[in-house]
DNA sequence: CATGGATATGCGCCTGTGCGCATATAACGG
DNA sequence: CCGTTATATGCGCACAGGCGCATATCCATG
């Protein structure tokens, strides 16, 4: 159960959501273009994908001066779920994110 | 996009996510009944079960010196596909919950 | 090696939240 | 009316979490 909380807790932000928004296409994006799209400062976004990370929901990559992050490919079917169902209901507008 | 961030909060939270645990099977369920079967004090269960109410996941009925509480059953199904999803990536043991 | 871009992190502030304790309120039985 | 059971709520405390600012770190390039 802890680890769903946890799971929960990082979904239950408004950054932290839009930036699962953007992720959950699975491809790999870098923080100043989530900055950019969500429109928050760097130390902020640095933190939230801090806290998706160690909730496991996302996976990061250095790649020169950047740090690609993507949607951890190795999520539990059972988070997946969790994950689609929220996307589910988010208005369009909010699951396109951008 | 705000209420499903409420609904998340909501459900981030050890006590309020056994609450919902026992009162996902549609019955009606009284609050000492829960504080007995999730351990929780009698203010800390009220409270909680405040949060969940104004989060819209359940309502509540006074039955003469009993307060019921049943899962809302106005819920959209893309929040009810959210809770669901929840709970099948609880493991059993916490599902049934008592 | 110096500089600059991209990202992380230490720090302090402020707000939100969970808790227990005590008390209030509501409804029942006598 | 009184006592009892069930539930809600005011209060204060402690702690967690989100934020901005400044600074550190990492890497590329000149």
């Amino acid at each position: 159960m802890i680890d769903i909380v946890t799971i929960l807790s990082a979904l239950a932000e408004p950054t932290r959501l839009a930036a699962i928004c953007l992720l959950w296409d699975g491809e790999e994006h870098c923080v100043c273009e989530m900055m950019e799209k969500i429109d928050a400062t760097q130390s902020r976004m640095s933190r939230h994908m801090a806290v998706l990370r160690v909730a496991g929901l996302v996976t990061d990559r250095r790649d020169a001066q950047w740090v690609r992050y993507r949607r951890n490919p190795a999520l539990s079917r059972e988070v997946v779920a969790i994950v689609d169902a929220v996307m589910a209901a988010l208005p369009k507008a909010e699951r396109r994110a951008a």
